[in-house]
DNA sequence: CTGAAAGCGCTTACAG
DNA sequence: CTGAAAGCGCTTACAG
């Protein structure tokens, strides 16, 4: 109940309280093994008495740490986000950190400001996703030093930023042999906005290079660009099948898109994978509640989140603004909306 | 460029260049009119050619607000807070505060500990989710002086907290008048743990008293708790279905119960709803993706997340530790799960 | 191992 | 309308 009182107690209440000056307990709660074991108990004593609590504020003024940690996140709507930051969150939290929030909305143009904001709260370190960004971002966060890590995106050596993450392109081009061992020659893919987004844009090429790979030019391809969005994935099929030569396969960019073009060809009465085949990409949850279940690559959301706090915390204590990247891996799940190629029966 | 520079620039820079005061450049940056416009734009121009950005630990220690607002969540890994806590933070964000994301991975003990930590931190206000709270954690609260408002829930006037949310009880009341309404008389019921969440036990509340009003007793109830989760939620429609007399309708206490009920449907060769009916409560996106589309309550996420920002940030502006509740109306979603009763016809 | 004191970068009565 | 100065609650060389 003491600790509960009308003003919060501060270092001065428990340094008076425990017959020590303020330095001593800022080093029995900070630098425990550099004060002896009888002032130590004595001083946690009064700290367990008076309910104490360090004011993060003043002490990041004082030790320019806030335990603070920064994420900008396109948006945390969605289960593609939101169950890797949440992930990142509780291992934050196991490391005494705390999550910072900003979304940018998908507006390229937002991360900036959001960046900028996070580091004027003081932000220990920052979590940014892939690795689209201006340079004049990358001299910031370098010129503040501040230790910034890319999740959703693999660096393969050429990118800015060290990251965790899987190789997208790599992803999508295992899953388009797959579509092409069942027969599939003209290929549907249905893309999230490619211009801000690294992970889009590689998706999209892992497909058109395996594509290559077997002497299949861009006539047996079709890609739609679309915003994120169920609708929009339903659109975007639509779309797709009223072309002239429509596509056997619709490889989608994300799950979302492929559940938007799952529901859209029920409307239309087209049958999956009967009629045409659909894949998707993330494996969130809902890939396998829709009926047909969906085939899609499986993404690490938890280790990947998880292992993001790790690197960022670590890169935040050691005061490193860079360190090895690490590719986590996929799989491919093999559900019922992929199947083979309805011209090749 | 000159914004970018090695160590960022701090008030003083910004009085010596423009050679006033930092008391001056201070009062330009928060309370503008109280300073001259000659003056003003002078220093002004001073902040752009530094670059400069305050630093909110200073800033929070000298004035004792951090804009920051702190959310303590259950989790934010599935759609049902997800879509709220987002559109929380953009309006948050146009209001010119920061979100501070805490989750206790829906154990109650969890709470007061984040709550402790987002105090510490400097959370000018808290959000957080229904009404099961110790006194302690309320008395905390009132003793710091720190706003903090429930969402997701509705205050009749008997609750500690003001709240912005719907009435649980009253929509699933009317939810269960629909379920009468088509000749049900054995009900299922899939609940969340309702021990420390005051919405779950509102929600079956709600059916209950709907039940009694037409003389129905327990006989025409059998109700399930269980975790959080689509597996969770399969699990206990098939209980519910090997029951000697199983019910005609399940109604459960969210969309994920629901689905995860409707996928265990499916798998056992029960037809929805010819078999049986199924409900949910929330209306999130995947309501609608599932075969058949779910029969929900839907709930105003977006403007519930919306409006608790506006008022949260006017309790803390208006240092107001209570408030007007706002309560959202709900509206019933009649889609393709909810049909007559198998019995009846 | 411990303390006195300066300093972190702001804000805000208080004067003028 | 503006400035000098104290103070917010910590941390951390620097002595001893």
């Amino acid at each position: 109940m003491t600790g509960d009182t009308r003003r919060p107690s501060k270092l001065a209440d428990v340094a008076r309280l425990s017959g020590v000056s303020t330095a001593t307990v800022s080093r029995c709660l900070n630098t425990p093994d550099r004060v002896v074991p009888a002032t130590r108990e004595k001083v946690l004593k009064a700290v367990a008495e008076l309910g104490y609590a360090p004011n993060f504020s003043a002490r990041a003024l004082a030790a320019r740490q806030t335990f603070t940690i920064g994420a900008v996140i396109p948006t945390m709507e969605n289960a593609i986000f939101a169950r890797g930051i949440q992930a990142f969150q509780e291992e934050l939290g196991r490391l005494g950190y705390t999550l910072l929030i900003a979304s940018t909305s998908y507006q390229e143009s937002l991360e900036e400001e959001q960046i900028r904001n996070l580091a004027a709260r003081g932000s220990d370190g920052l979590l940014l996703i892939g690795h689209h960004r201006s340079n004049r971002v990358l001299d910031f966060l370098q010129g503040r030093e501040i230790p910034a890590l890319v999740a959703w995106a693999h660096n393969d050596g050429t990118a800015a930023l060290p990251a965790i993450g899987f190789d997208n392109a790599g992803a999508m081009a295992e899953l388009t042999r797959e579509v092409l061992a069942r027969g599939h020659r003209r290929i549907g893919v249905i893309s999230a906005q490619t211009a801000a987004n690294d992970r889009a844009r590689l998706r999209v090429a892992g497909i058109r290079a395996t594509l290559a790979d077997v002497g299949l030019g861009s006539a047996a391809l079709s890609v739609i660009e679309t915003q994120y969005g169920f609708d929009a994935g339903g659109a975007a099929f639509s779309a797709l099948m009223s072309q002239e030569a429509s596509p056997t396969a619709v490889m989608c960019g994300n799950d979302v898109l492929a559940v938007g073009a799952l529901r859209a060809a029920r409307e239309l009465g087209i049958s999956v994978p009967n009629d045409v085949s659909i894949t998707g990409f993330d494996d969130i949850e809902i890939a396998t509640l829709v009926d047909p279940p969906l085939t899609t690559i499986h993404v690490p959301h938890g280790a990947m989140g998880h292992r993001a706090a790790q690197m960022l915390v670590q890169m935040v204590t050691e005061k490193r603004l860079n360190m090895p990247s690490v590719e986590l891996s996929t799989t491919i799940v093999l559900r019922a909306t992929l199947g083979p190629s309805p011209g090749n029966d």
